[in-house]
RNA sequence: GGAGAGAUGGCCGAGCGGUUGAAGGCGCCUGACUCGAAAUCAGGUUUGGGGGUGACCUCAACGGGGGUUCGAAUCCCUCUCUCUCCGCCA
C-alpha cells in the first residue's frame, strides 16, 4: 500500500510514477474520496467529542447526587445524530482504504522505464552454454529414464501437476535439502511456516484482494476459508505482521522450503508442455526484512545468494533487470534470474527477486524502532533460491549426455549418496 | 468433538458502568549523588487518525466484530485464539 500522505501532498508525481508502469490513476477519484473521507470523520469527531463532554458532567452531577435528567435528553440527541453519521463514515474509509489498497507500488528510481518484458535488461550473463546436438527436453528424458510421470498425475489431479519417482523424486530431495544448506550458510534462518494461511496475510502481501483468481482457496463448515500459499513469501513475510521489531534485528533474514500452489486461472496455454508451469510445485525461498537505508544493498545481497545456487551447480544463467511495466504488483525493483534451457535454447525464469520498499510493511503493519525514533515501517524484500522444479528442469537439460543419462552436478552429489550419473 | 477457565501497555498484573490511556511492579530513558559504577532518590516511558505555522487541540484503541447505555476495559451477543480435563488421532 502507498503512503496516503505522499499521494495527497504530491499526487501528479505519484500519477506519473504509476503511469510508468501502465497504471492509470484517477486523480480526481482519488481526491474527492480523501476529501470526502476528512468531512465525515470531522464532522463525526465533533460529535464525539461533545458527547464525551457532556457525559463527563453527567458523571460529575450522578455524583454530587444531582438530577442530570435535561443533559442527558440532549445527550440522546447527539447520539442520535452520530448513528446516522456511522454508516457513511465507515463507507468513507471503507472506499478510500480499498482505492489505496489497489495501487499497485512505485517503480525505483533505478528501474528502466517500459511496457513489457521486451524493455527488461540483462544486467549479467554467467556459464557457458552447453553444446548439445539435438538436446532433448526434459518430458522427455525424465519418461525415459523412469523418474518423471505425467499421464499418472493427469489420472489423479489433472493437468499441471507432476509425478516424480525413484531417482526423480530423489533429486527433488537432494535439491530442496542442498538449497537449505546453502542459504542458511548464507546467513538465512530456517523457518517451515504453514501451507494454509488466512485472508489477512494474502492481503499483507498483496495476494488479495486484486490476485484471488490465482488462488486455491479451501472452505470448511463455519470458519473463515484459508488459501493455499503461492510461494513461502506469503507465510515468512506475514510471521511479523502487527509487529515492531528492534533495529538491531535487521537485516532478518529467513529462508523457507515450501510447495506452492497456484490456480492462475488465465494462464492456460502457456508453458503447456512438461512441468515448468504448475499447480503445485516446490520452491526454497528467501525473505528479508531491513530497514530503509540497509534494502538496496539487501536486494543485490539476496540476488546474489539465489546466483549462488546456479553457480554452485553449473547452471548457465542470466540476471535480467525488469521494467517498470514488467514488474508484480508490489514490487518496486525486480531482478529475475533465468536459466538456460537447451530445448527450448533460451533463458527460462528460474527465481525472481524483488524489493518492496514499505508497499507489504505499510499493508501488513510490520515496523521497527530506529535507534531513538518513532516507529517506522521497514522494508520487505523476497525471492526464489530457487524453484526446485525448474532446477530440476534444468539439471535434465543442461546435464543431459548422449546416451540420455544425466550428469549430477558434483555440489548435488553428496545429497544423492556419492551418485554421479541418473541412468 | 464435549466440559470449564482465560485474553488488559515492552513484560507481569490490578480494575469489573462515570477525569482509567488505564493502579502497582519489572524493564527502559533522563537527572541528582559518585572519580566511575552499583545502590538510593526524583522525573519520564503505547500507538494510530484528524485539525493547527506553532505552543497545542481533538478522536480512536483494554483479542476481533456487533449490541445495551447519556456514558463501556467494565454489562450482553458472536467469532478467534490460549490453557485445563475428557474423547479421537498421524
Amino acid at each position: 500500500m502507498l503512503d496516503a500522505n505522499l499521494l495527497r501532498n504530491d499526487l501528479d508525481a505519484v500519477a506519473a510514477r504509476l503511469a510508468d508502469r501502465g497504471y492509470v490513476l484517477d486523480v480526481a477519484a482519488y481526491r474527492s474520496l480523501d476529501e470526502r473521507r476528512r468531512a465525515v470523520l470531522q464532522e463525526a469527531e465533533a460529535l464525539k467529542a461533545e458527547r464525551n463532554r457532556v457525559s463527563e458532567e453527567v458523571g460529575r452531577l450522578k455524583r454530587a447526587k444531582e438530577n442530570a435528567d435535561a443533559l442527558i435528553a440532549q445527550q440522546r440527541e447527539v447520539g442520535d445524530k452520530l448513528k446516522a453519521l456511522e454508516g457513511a463514515e465507515r463507507e468513507a474509509e471503507a472506499a478510500f482504504r480499498d482505492f489505496l489498497a489497489g495501487l499497485p507500488n512505485l517503480p525505483h528510481a533505478s528501474v528502466p522505464a517500459g511496457k513489457d518484458e521486451h524493455a527488461n535488461v540483462e544486467v549479467k550473463r554467467w556459464g557457458q552454454v552447453p553444446a548439445i546436438e539435438k538436446p532433448l527436453d526434459h518430458v522427455e528424458l525424465g519418461t525415459k529414464l523412469g523418474i518423471l510421470d505425467l499421464d499418472r498425475a493427469a489420472k489423479l489431479s489433472g493437468a499441471r501437476f507432476a509425478v516424480l519417482k525413484g531417482l526423480g523424486a530423489k533429486l527433488e530431495r537432494a535439491l530442496i535439502a542442498f538449497m537449505l544448506d546453502r542459504q542458511a550458510a548464507a546467513g538465512y534462518e530456517e523457518v517451515i511456516p504453514p501451507y494454509l494461511v488466512n485472508a489477512d496475510s494474502m492481503y499483507g502481501t498483496g495476494q488479495l484482494p486484486k490476485f484471488e483468481q490465482d488462488l486455491f482457496k479451501t472452505s470448511r463448515g463455519d470458519g473463515a476459508p484459508l488459501y493455499l500459499i503461492p510461494t513461502a513469501e506469503v507465510p515468512v513475510t506475514n510471521l511479523y505482521r502487527d509487529e515492531i521489531l528492534a533495529a538491531e534485528m535487521l537485516p532478518l533474514r529467513h529462508c523457507a522450503f515450501t510447495p506452492c500452489f497456484r490456480s492462475e486461472a488465465g494462464s492456460y496455454g502457456k508453458d503447456t508442455k512438461g512441468i515448468i508451469r504448475q499447480h503445485q510445485f516446490h520452491k526454497v525461498e528467501l525473505v528479508a526484512f531491513a530497514a530503509p537505508d540497509q534494502a538496496e544493498a539487501e536486494l543485490e545481497r539476496l540476488t546474489s545468494n539465489a546466483e549462488a545456487i546456479l553457480e554452485a551447480l553449473g547452471l548457465p544463467y542470466r540476471r535480467v533487470l525488469l521494467c517498470t511495466g514488467d514488474m508484480g504488483f508490489s514490487s518496486q525493483k525486480t531482478y529475475d534470474l533465468e536459466v538456460w534451457l537447451p530445448s527450448q535454447a533460451t533463458y527460462r525464469e528460474i527465481s525472481s527477486c524483488s524489493w518492496f520498499g514499505d508497499f507489504q510493511a505499510r499493508r501488513a503493519n510490520i515496523r521497527f524502532r530506529p535507534k531513538d525514533g518513532k516507529p517506522a515501517f521497514l522494508h520487505t524484500l523476497n525471492g526464489s533460491g530457487l524453484a526446485v522444479g525448474r532446477t530440476w528442469v534444468a539439471i535434465l537439460e543442461n546435464c543431459q549426455q548422449p546416451d540420455g543419462s544425466i550428469r549430477v552436478p558434483e555440489a548435488l552429489r553428496p545429497y544423492l549418496g556419492g551418485l554421479e550419473v541418473i541412468r
